[in-house]
DNA sequence: CTGAAAGCGCTTACAG
DNA sequence: CTGAAAGCGCTTACAG
């Protein structure tokens, strides 16, 4: 034959059939909560488990107007903080016991093409990480009652909650961190043009340095992906005024950045040139790049976004909320050290100036 | 109030009602290859575009008995190769308009703790990377009719489907490989001792350097972990019979264990020790590392997960398939050169003895 | 090609 | 605490 046959799991009537009790008894069985004896629950619970009973989360779904899923949309995942992320997410969903929908591997930056799949499936909430969604659509979720979160990435008119890092504050450290060291001269590797985060970082660096009394930094851009960056640090390191501390807007740039710096232009680093990161993700802690890094706390920048979620659906109330959480500067061997500021905890070196 | 409403959508027959049709025809308009006039179906689709209309599909996977959801349980996600996996992953299964229901982050290397889960949502498929389920649950899965793949692992009584690479010739050949270049000392960190793997990897490589009159491979284990990646690097390089040629069983641990070597220890690399890994994952190509790495291909790897996946999905017949891909070995910096056998693929070098 | 009707496997008032 | 019954939003024979 040519469909298929899924053989049909074992129902609710026939494990009360089984069981000797009424269908909405095994339906109670399984409700948490539900009014039902001991004595029924223990019977219903017997025959289950011989049939190999499993209640069928689709239908319930269906009467519910829950599905318990949670749609995650993640364009790409080559910068391991997006895998990070989507591990701390699983297991923050798991532990709400809902489930999550991945929509990945797309190479769009917009997430309007998938919208249609996720809206089918009726998901109980939707997370964007690494994408957008037109405010048309944005709109319609609200209006449809479906919690959105922007992980990581902010929209201009605020209309649809968030969760970040002051990255604004942490261009402004990073400047900080600089001429602290003693840098006189200054550089950047922008991310995506367009993005929010590399907006606030570029703004909170460059602001930084001019309240410091340097006004000139040198940019390229890298796009936040690695091919670009290296590009990017091509045309960098050709330049006359090649600058002396460079900023690189994450840290998966920053490792291409490095490469390119040592293997291709015989730059030392620290020596030669001063380089500092964003996200402090994985490789930025491997001795071979020792980055310098402005930290995003992932795990309590998922626990914000599971709670934003899970109070939405549970209220019902589509209220757009920002969580902006901090970030520590680590420091480690990808830039020269500034005489003080820095301080130890637990076990790892961060820049604190006075100041903060 | 305390549960939050989400707004029921707009259903079929509200539309039918607008589009003065029946509830029927709606459903027709919206079934590909369905029995419906184009006169109806523009009067429909109309309809359905000023009400909002999406169809329902957690009511079409009930009636149906498929939910068009394969359930993809990745423990963890911090070696690269597994995010690849992801992504191609999701645009193969969105390819084929079906849905991607992930399990990640937990710690047991066992997924029978998510299995009733995944299982309540009646998803039409399983593909199982990074971890392992029991027998019996395999066989509940064939049972139901639900096919399972095993990405990346075989289990030994072949009763499930997998897909892998030839991890044996792999080791093999980087045996070959490290004589060919007139190493005279070798040793192995090895991966998860009970992974298909790391035994086959491992066998090939203590066989293929036997064949070759080397019988003494020294061992220590790294479990596929970072951390114990480094600390079995330590072992093998503070030993007395430290190895000249060291094959890392993946490019995840042998990132960790170049970085020892390097600057734990002040081993030059390749002058004083030649790394070969495997995967030939991201890393493995940046200039810092340069790891010489037996690639496991992932697109088509991908390709014929998706593959058995559709075929026992349409046919409803579950028998396992076994399907074995060829890699390669991708010659970088991290290995001394043998004197033949290296030759050019699309701009890289590989290795490819004659007899092979 | 079309519509009325049955039914997928559940949850949940309702009455007892 | 329990069961009979309605109904969630669809698909799909069936009859016309």
């Amino acid at each position: 034959m040519d469909i298929g046959v899924k053989k049909p799991g074992v129902t609710s009537s026939q494990v009360a059939e089984h069981a000797g009790v009424s269908q909405s008894a095994v339906s109670r069985t399984f409700t948490p909560g539900a009014s039902i004896s001991s004595k029924t629950r223990t019977k219903v619970l017997a025959s289950a488990k011989q049939l190999g009973y499993r209640p069928n989360a689709i239908a319930r779904s269906l009467i519910t107007n829950r599905s318990r899923i949670i749609a995650v949309v993640m364009a790409y995942l080559e910068n391991l903080f997006y895998p990070d992320v989507l591990e701390e997410l699983g297991r923050a969903l798991a532990a709400e016991n809902y489930h999550l929908l991945l929509f990945t591997g797309f190479m769009d930056r917009d997430s309007d093409p998938v919208f249609d799949q996720l809206m089918q499936y009726r998901v109980d909430g939707i997370i964007l990480a690494s994408t957008s969604l037109s405010s048309e659509l944005s709109e319609e979720c609200a209006t449809a009652g479906i919690p959105v979160v922007l992980f990581n990435r902010t929209t201009e008119r605020d209309a649809v909650s968030s969760v970040t890092t002051r990255n604004k504050e942490g261009g402004r450290r990073i400047a900080d961190f600089f001429v602290a060291g003693g840098h006189k001269t200054f550089g950047y590797i922008a991310g995506l043009e367009n993005s929010s985060t590399n907006r606030d970082r570029q703004q909170g660096y460059v602001e930084g340095l001019a309240a410091l009394g340097f006004d000139t930094v040198v940019i390229e851009t890298g796009n936040y992906s690695r091919p670009d960056a290296e590009a990017a640090a091509r045309k960098m390191f050709s330049r006359a005024d090649r600058p002396e501390a460079l900023f690189v807007a994450n840290d998966h740039m920053a490792v291409a950045v490095m490469d390119v710096a040592r293997h291709e232009f015989g730059i030392r680093i620290p020596e030669d040139l001063s380089i500092v990161g964003y996200d402090d993700v994985g490789p930025a802690k491997w001795t071979s790049y020792g980055i310098t890094s402005m930290s995003q706390p992932v795990k309590r920048m998922v626990e914000a976004t599971v709670e934003i979620l899970m109070d939405q659906i549970a209220s019902g109330e589509i209220e757009a909320e920002h969580r902006i959480l901090n970030g520590d500067l680590f420091v480690r061997t990808s830039a020269r050290l500034p005489a003080a500021g820095i301080v130890m905890r637990d076990g790892q070196q961060i820049y604190r100036p006075k100041e903060a």
